[in-house]
Order: C-alpha cells, then structure tokens, then sequence
DNA sequence: TGCCGATGTTAATCGTCATTAACAACTCTA
DNA sequence: TAGAGTTGTTAATGACGATTAACATCGGCA
C-alpha cells in the first residue's frame, strides 16, 4: 500500500460520471452470455472475448464478475419499475392494465437476454444489492397487483398475485419462442393471451 | 488395461435392469440442484453430498455429470410425451386441450425442480443424446399444436406455436411462484388462464 | 517534452472441479 | 471360506476460472 487517496477503486462500479461506453458494450455481451449460458457457463474471459478483449481487461470497468451481473440486474430492475409506475398511474384499470402489458411486452421483445437473465440470475447476485433488486422487483409486481385490485376488486390478493406471476412467466416465454412471427404479431399475440387470462382469473373468482 | 470383457463400463447409463434406488435418489437431488443453481453452479461434490454420499461415489451411478444431465431430460422429456399422447387423443378437441392442461399442470406442480431443467438446461447435454431430447419436447409441443389445431382451425400454425409456447410459459412460471395458493387453487388459476389464453388467442385470430 | 491516468496485455496465483487411481468393506456364492 | 462383483472412500491429476501483478501504450497537459 503505496499510502493512496482512500481505496483504490480498480473498477468503478457506482454507475456515476459519464455514460462509458466500454462499460455498456460489456453488459450487452455479458447478457447474451448469461442469457445464453447461465451465469456460471460464462466465463470472464468468454465476456471479454465477446468485446474484442482480453478476460482482465474487464477489472478496468467493474469489479468483478458479480458486480457485471449486480448493476445489470438493478438496472433492468430499475427500468422495469420507473416506467411501470408511469404506466399503473393511469386512472382507468384497464387501461393501466393493458399499458402495463404494452411496456413489458415491448421490453421482453426488445431485450430477450435481459428479460432471461432478469429472470433467473438473481441468486448470483452478491447479498448487498441482492436485497435492493428484490426490493425493485417486487415493487415492480406490486404495481401490477395494484391495478388488478382495482379491476377486479373481488380477487383475493394471493391469486392477483400468483396471476401475476404466471403472467410473467407468459410474457418472458418469448426469448425461448423463436418462431418466424413478426414482432408486432408476437406482440399482439401475447397482449390478447395475457389479457384475456387475467380476465380468465378474475371470472373463475366469481364463479368458485 | 487388464483385458476384461469389453469395455470397463465404470457407470452404466442405460436405463435396463432393475431400477436402482440409488440412481434415482441421486437423480433427485440433481434435479434440485440443478434448477436451484443451475447445471453449472451444482458441482459433483455437492450432488453427492445431497445423498449423503462424496462426490467420486457418482461415477459408480453415472458415467458423469452430463450424463445425469441426459437421463434427467430423456425421462422428463418421454414422460411429458407419452401422457401427453394419451390425452391428446381424445376426440373432442376442447375435451382433450383440457386433459393437456390438466396434464402439464399436475407434473408442474408436482415435480417444479424438474420443469424448471426441463425448460433451461437442454443446451448443457452432450450432443449424441440431446437432439433426440429435442425431439422429443418438440413431439409434444406437436401434440399440443394438433389439438389446437382442431379446436381453432383458423388460427394460423405459426401463431398457435407461439401461443404454445407462451402457454407452457405460463404454467412453468409454477416453481417461481411460492405463494401461499395451495397446490388446487393454484391449478385451477393456471387451468383456467391458460385455457382464457388459448380461447383470447382464437378469437385475435379472427378479429384481424 | 516528460509525467499521469486510463486502458490493455501477458504472466502468475490460487481455488475449484470433473475425473481417475488406489485402496477398503460388504455381499454373495462356489 | 476364498474370490468376484458392487459401492464407497480418500488421494492424485489436469483443466479451467477468477483475480491480481507487472508491464506496455497512448492521449492529454503542465
């Protein structure tokens, strides 16, 4: 120790000071890499190499491995509730709903490998932020139950909520489903089947 | 090499003989470990430690760790099919959708670690055996898309693969959702959306 | 022009992992 | 009861992977 400001700080991680855009070309390859492999099939130097880069040139943009995987996690979580809470504030339910539905489909179509990795590398993640990124996650569901409340008020939350999830899961099909559909058919598709199984839901509550 | 027989065989991988007890209690332990962390993330010491056994005692079982892999997505895969098969032959088409449903949901419910490898890890078996896994999901999914098919005859086939897919999307969300639904509620809230979806789907069709 | 920070590279380092070797215990049976 | 097959165990072995060290390059800029 060569008596240095304060730590070193070999890779900045806080996502403060200018766009870097070595720093989002990484997470870009990073997702695919993740989405395609797992978080663990994918080693440092695979992302690197995906970026035209040695694996240690990495340590010059982030931390580590976890921390790749860390800021972009909270960052699809980030984007993902901030235009989810623009979304849910419209006054008409079903309205709120089917903007709701428009947003995630249109992010699930316009970044498969995010929505993948969103979905299932959570637990890599680190314990510090991991709390944070569940936190906004839940957030995130938390406004589509709000409006699903307000539609159909006679739903028990346990089920608004299980819907929701299943609901998800039928959105974040789409990475996993590469037909030839174009993506607006794709699009419309998945708006038409999720809407009609949440209306699906709400009836069966009436029924039972 | 000591001339034996033929070859040493260390772990038969073939599914003849008496069904050993311990082959399926370490393909258990796999299945949970796998879809809790991933092909990668659960090592061969840890699949061994989860039966009570340390990691070189597999290779009495298994002739590796891919292997295991292969035989836990060739059954899954011959399981789904098989049923599958059965139900689909029922002669009413909306009769049989139903049975389908029924079907995959009482396996999803029922076996969460085994949907979740199912749906991600197919890419991790060695090559010989994971086309022929291929092809198996893909039979299925065919059954699923005949059935449709008759119920909905004007949907085009590439949408209702789409819908297929989002479908089995949609009932695989099952392991993600640990809510308080007990195992009835939550079928019948899967059941009864996925079946909303597939009729939402019918109707878009003929709409545009 | 000569130092500095930023950004890369290659060569360790150190751990983990899959797989194999060598060796023990148990069962069955000739 | 000796030998063979079955199942396990504890030491190698050999890769690979994440991270760090040591060393270059290059664009400002005082």
């Amino acid at each position: 120790m060569t008596s240095h400001p304060a730590e070193a700080a070999p890779g900045p991680d806080s996502p403060a000071g200018p766009p870097n855009p070595r720093r989002a070309e990484i997470l870009g390859a990073a997702a695919e890499l993740f989405a395609r492999r797992g978080y663990h099939g994918a080693s440092i130097g695979d992302l690197g190499r995906a970026v035209g880069l040695t694996g240690p040139a990495l340590y010059r943009h982030f931390s580590g491995k976890e921390a790749v995987l860390a800021e972009m996690l909270l960052d699809i979580s980030e984007r993902l509730l901030a235009e989810g809470v623009r979304r849910a504030a419209e006054p008409d339910p079903g309205r709120a709903l089917d903007a709701l539905l428009r947003w995630h489909i249109a992010f699930a179509l316009d970044n498969p490998a995010l929505i993948t990795v969103h979905e299932r590398e959570l637990d890599n993640v680190p314990e510090p932020q991991r709390h944070r990124i569940r936190r906004l996650q839940r957030a995130y569901l938390e406004e589509w139950v709000a409006v699903l409340r307000r539609l159909s008020p006679g739903l028990p939350d346990d089920r608004t909520r299980a819907a929701v999830h299943a609901c998800f899961g039928l959105l974040n099909s789409t990475p996993r489903s590469a037909t030839g559909l174009g993506r607006d058919a794709m699009g419309d598709l998945l708006h038409t089947m999720a809407r009609s199984a949440f209306d699906g839901a709400a009836r069966l509550d009436g029924a039972a």
